[in-house]
RNA sequence: GGCCUCGUGGCGGAGUGGUGACGCAGAGGACUGCAAAUCCUCGUACCCCGGUUCAAUUCCGGGCGAGGCCUCCA
């Protein structure tokens, strides 16, 4: 199976090559733990777990590895920590925001049917490394130190700027970068900064402080996937400055070509066809759509937004709607459930899905599995496999078997009223058991011509 | 100001230098006591203006519109 992936790096579709079939390595940038996820989060955690569903179906549960690393370190977090926990020392504040937000965000990828990556490092566990990568810049003259920070030197690497293809002059050009007197040069950037007493730090050779902002993902791919890896990924706004200075840092370090082969970016998230914004006033979290009604006046199942995700192809912008949403939903309702995925995924959704992560044809070919599926029990194992390789796979309702027998003696009661031709009480069953969720099916008996009904829970 | 996406029918959304992908919604029909479910049928869409071409929605140029990055951001 060839797949192809769009490379931010050359800006060009091409197929994919693992460096090690036995070993492929992907890392995504993750959540900052300061607040809730909101829907724009969500979207890298989708689409890079359906990657990663589909890398370890073509090589392998065990030949794939997946970091998606956890920041739990930084400004924001020390900002909340100081307003919601005052009375408390920083450091149990900070604990407090960051375990809570991160115990949050987990249950709600998990809502979102994401499977877990194989490694999830948190940032504040990977001081040490960082430190040494730093301490490797200023040997190899690629850092250096002023007024007490640790400063990249952008001028000393020849071809920075080659992922967001904005050349350092250029960027000079624009004159909107920040300008810092202890800059060498404006696009240099804070490796290393020295903390306050009021601010979280970690002892180094350039004294008490903490790290800046790209370093941290250098530091974890390096340690659980190696100096030069297979894909990294992320939205499309950390092209610049954050994936630029990843690749700065972690290919100055190790003296490489590349840090990870592909690049891979996804689009934003629009909401109701506007930029998502505290300011608008329509931030949604992942959290407000699966547990309030703030969205639509209803709750939202994770399935249902998982699917409405992969309704739009992961590079392009994506607009948040309650009429998608329904949309997805309804979609969701007219596939069969199943509890396994006993079967083999269907070769028609894998080919969509290794044309750059196709998703929305694959979500059509699935669709037309499901309709084939539900005129023949024989396909159903192929529809139950490839919507679970998505993560889309609809789970048979619970129902127990007192609950069956009640229900299938009600409508034997309600086929015997019919041949009495009392089709007003007959209606009433129907509609006490649709109030209660239940739908009923009538069919004939194709041998016979009589009447056959059989009923489902609704989802 | 610099760099970069994108603009397809009511909606979603691929794709292609030359016979209307497809899904959802909608319309009609079959079935039904009536419905639901199911099945069948139905749509002359490619932002605008130039250019290249026998032929452009697809390539090129310009315009208009939407969005992103350049500052924290998925």
């Amino acid at each position: 199976m060839s797949l192809k992936l769009y490379n931010t790096l050359t800006r060009e579709k091409a197929e994919f090559r693992p460096i090690d079939p036995k070993n492929v390595r992907m890392y995504v940038c993750g959540p900052t733990v300061y607040d809730y996820a909101h829907i724009g989060n969500a979207r890298p955690v989708i689409v890079f777990d359906v990657l990663y569903r589909l890398l370890r179906h073509v090589y392998g549960d065990a030949h794939v590895t997946y970091a998606r690393n956890i920041t739990d370190v930084d400004d924001k977090i020390n900002a909340r920590a100081l307003r919601d926990h005052p009375g408390l020392p920083l450091n149990e504040a900070i604990r407090l925001v960051t375990e809570k937000t991160e115990t949050q965000f987990h249950e709600d990828v998990k809502a979102l049917g994401c499977v877990e990556p194989t490694v999830e490092p948190r940032a504040t566990d990977n001081i040490p490394q960082m430190i040494e990568i730093i301490e490797r810049l200023i040997e190899r003259g690629h850092a250096y130190q002023a007024e007490g920070d640790v400063l990249f030197d952008t001028k000393s690497m020849q071809d920075y700027g080659k992922l967001s293809r904005r050349p350092l002059d250029e960027q000079q050009a624009g004159a909107r970068i920040a300008v810092d007197l202890h800059k060498k040069n404006p696009g240099d950037f804070v490796l290393w900064k020295l903390s306050a007493d009021n601010e979280p730090g970690w002892e180094s050779p350039w004294g008490r402080g903490r790290p800046g902002w790209h370093i941290e993902c250098s530091a974890m791919s390096g340690r659980y996937l190696g100096d030069v890896f297979d894909i990294h990924g992320g939205g499309l706004d950390l092209i610049f400055p954050h994936h630029e200075n990843e690749i700065a840092q972690s290919r100055c370090a190790h003296g490489t070509e590349v840090m990870a082969n592909v690049w891979m970016h996804n689009g934003f998230v629009q909401v109701e066809g506007r930029k998502m914004s505290k300011s608008e006033g329509n931030f949604v979290t992942i959290h407000d759509l699966l547990h309030t009604e703030k969205f639509g006046g209803r709750q939202w199942p994770g399935e249902v937004l998982r699917l409405a995700m992969l309704m739009t192809h992961y590079r392009e912008p994506i607009d948040f709607s309650v009429k998608r949403l329904e949309e997805a939903e309804r979609l969701l309702s007219k596939w069969p459930a199943a509890d396994g995925a006993e079967g083999e995924p269907d070769a028609s959704v894998l080919d969509a899905l290794a044309e750059d992560l196709n998703t929305v044809a694959a979500v059509q070919e699935l669709h037309a599995l499901a309709q084939a599926a539900k005129s023949d029990p024989a396909k159903l194992p192929a529809f139950a496999a490839t919507a679970a390789l998505l993560g889309v796979l609809p789970k048979k309702t619970e129902v127990d078997e007192a609950f069956a027998s009640a229900v299938d003696a009600v409508v034997q009661m309600r086929l015997e009223m019919l041949k009495a031709k009392n089709f007003a009480e007959a209606d009433k069953i129907r509609d006490d058991l649709s109030a209660k969720g239940i739908q009923l099916k009538d069919g004939k008996d194709p041998a016979t011509g009589e009447r056959v009904t059989t009923w489902e829970v609704k989802r």
